[in-house]
DNA sequence: CTGAAAGCGCTTACAG
DNA sequence: CTGAAAGCGCTTACAG
């Protein structure tokens, strides 16, 4: 069909070598006047880049690998944000990105490893995996959260006890004393957000026991069906409390509705507070008190991922990671707490 | 740091030429023992192609672009989970993907565009874009909605009126009369919902004036804000209305907040049909009915597209084209109708 | 400062 | 059925 304009068409019409023009889309030396000309024929021919042929003889592909942890709950917006939140940080910095949904539990390797410049995880990756990527290939890998057991691995760290510190002073300062967790404790980022929960409560005095936590083992159903069940068992056991922290806004989600079949309304007879800081706990009414990051963290992770690339001294920039710091983003459901009368 | 297998390595390993392996690795013609000895060297060297090369010897990107009215709301669950959907079909179909986010009224065309074998495009765009595709490109384009009017591309129509009326016909069987509709008017496709609405209304004898409709004109914030205020908006000049159809899951979910904050139970009070049928609706308590795609909508795109890149005959797939049907998915907010006393 | 040439890792006719 | 060779569109030393 149409014929496809090659960096040889822009040569000849600019009269001048191939090489030259690959140096002026570079970037690189050129006189001005050349430059110039070269310039004027890329647009006039409508010139684009191939972008294939320039990964394989750069051997620099510009494209970042985004392998998810297929077991994870890949369909919620709360990931799926994240996900196009890094397509876009990505798409910033002039790199393109592969996909892929993976198994860790599974034999196949995934075929993007082989594709990219650097990789970005997200989930639980075992060492096996670990181990494959540390002796197959040179890239280096980053996360947030779970530690990167391997050289040219980096992890983001969260600060996750200053995060839940802060919404339980929040919460003890608005008067709440009675005040309940829900979440899952199904891996090890949900045991943490349980962990920092416990030891925020008792800096302060308060003991918690099994009453005041909703551990969500061994239920099945969808995130919110479980946290609307849950809210339900939390407020048989626990009759007299006056604010609920979740784990998540999907379990959130579903909490609401329990509140709301109880004819509770937020925040004068319960407080809620929600984890992750999505779209919905902003978007919907009364807007839900919400722990996040108190800096994008996707940009941080991005930044740090391309750094490394082109660094080959990746322990110097490893030593300079700051922990990503989480606040607490305050809206309605905390307004007031409950007026005891 | 570590040496890059190549197809020459696995020629070697396995005692043959480079060619042969390349047929082996694309399923063509070889001998059953020598296909045998190939396959063992790939997988005891653990070679994977470098799709880039195969790319550009093979004019054959596997990639398919995805462009993205940079104007619509990006930011949207409802947006972030198309696009996902898009991204893991074309991964079952072996298809990589480039996503750009553009603004069709900017000077600069599209980079993905000469790096693709086909494109989904999201959102509207103008002549101009069409032309430059038509021109310069030889892919096909696909799109759903609106129509396209170049040669190489085709839109998958929605039968938007289908959707609408079993909407109405599920809110008047339970007996509602007094049925709003709350959506906005700022491009073609909320205007044929609103058309939609008008035409479901009148079929049953309904005449529909502006006092059952919000418009949402020349109002600013989120979405969701903006049925949080037009809901209390319609709520005033329409004391009576037993039914609220949203034109999408953001203004409904601002909306349900305007309802509880005037002590309106859900259905009890007043019945919700919303359109999207995102997570939210399903997840939110109480589950909100809402229209959305009878079958899902990005499988029936992405494999027309897939089809059209090896189809020489466009027109008659062009011909074939079903338009998509929509569906109510009723859930709790519609359970039953308001009890008049 | 610029051009001619080698070569990245593949695929694809074309011989043998 | 299999191998040797040309070539996809670029970049990158290397001469001039």
């Amino acid at each position: 069909m149409k014929k496809k304009i090659t960096i040889r068409d822009v040569a000849r019409h600019a009269g001048t070598s191939v090489g030259t023009v690959s140096n002026v889309l570079n970037g690189l030396r050129c006189s001005p006047k050349l430059r110039e000309r070269i310039n004027r024929s890329v647009s006039e021919l409508k010139y684009t880049q191939n972008m294939y042929a320039k990964a394989v003889r750069s051997s620099r592909t510009n494209c970042i690998g985004i392998l998810i942890d297929k077991r994870s709950e890949t369909n919620t917006p709360w990931i799926q944000s994240l996900v196009l939140d890094i397509i876009q940080t990505l798409s910033n910095y002039k790199y393109r990105n592969m996909i892929e949904y993976w198994d860790p539990c599974s034999q196949f390797q995934p075929q993007l490893l082989s594709n990219v410049d650097g990789l970005i995880i997200i989930g639980n990756f075992n060492d096996d995996f670990f181990h494959i990527v540390e002796n197959n290939y040179s890239f280096p890998v980053i996360t947030y959260w779970n530690a990167i057991p391997i050289k040219r691995g980096a992890s983001v760290p969260v600060n996750i006890n200053n995060g839940i510190r802060k919404a339980v002073e929040h919460l003890l300062l608005l008067g709440h004393s009675k005040i309940a967790y829900l979440g899952g404790t199904n891996n090890s980022v949900n045991c943490d957000k349980i962990n920092a929960f416990i030891s925020a409560m008792k800096r302060y005095g308060h003991e918690v026991d099994e009453n005041c936590m909703e551990h969500f083992e061994n239920v099945s159903g969808s995130l919110s069906e479980i946290g609307y069940q849950g809210t339900l068992r939390l407020l048989k056991k626990m009759p007299d409390v006056t604010a609920l922290l979740y784990g998540s806004d999907c379990y959130a989600m579903g909490g609401m509705g329990a509140l709301a079949s109880l004819r509770l309304k937020i925040p004068d007879d319960i407080s809620v507070i929600s984890f992750d800081n999505s779209y919905w706990a902003e978007n919907t009414r009364p807007g839900i008190t919400s722990i996040g990051f108190q800096i994008p963290l996707i940009p941080v992770l991005v930044e740090l991922l391309i750094k490394m690339i082109d660094e080959p001294d990746i322990d110097n920039l490893k030593n300079n990671i700051v922990p990503a710091e989480l606040d607490i983003f305050i809206r309605q459901s905390t307004e007031h707490a409950k007026q005891l009368t």
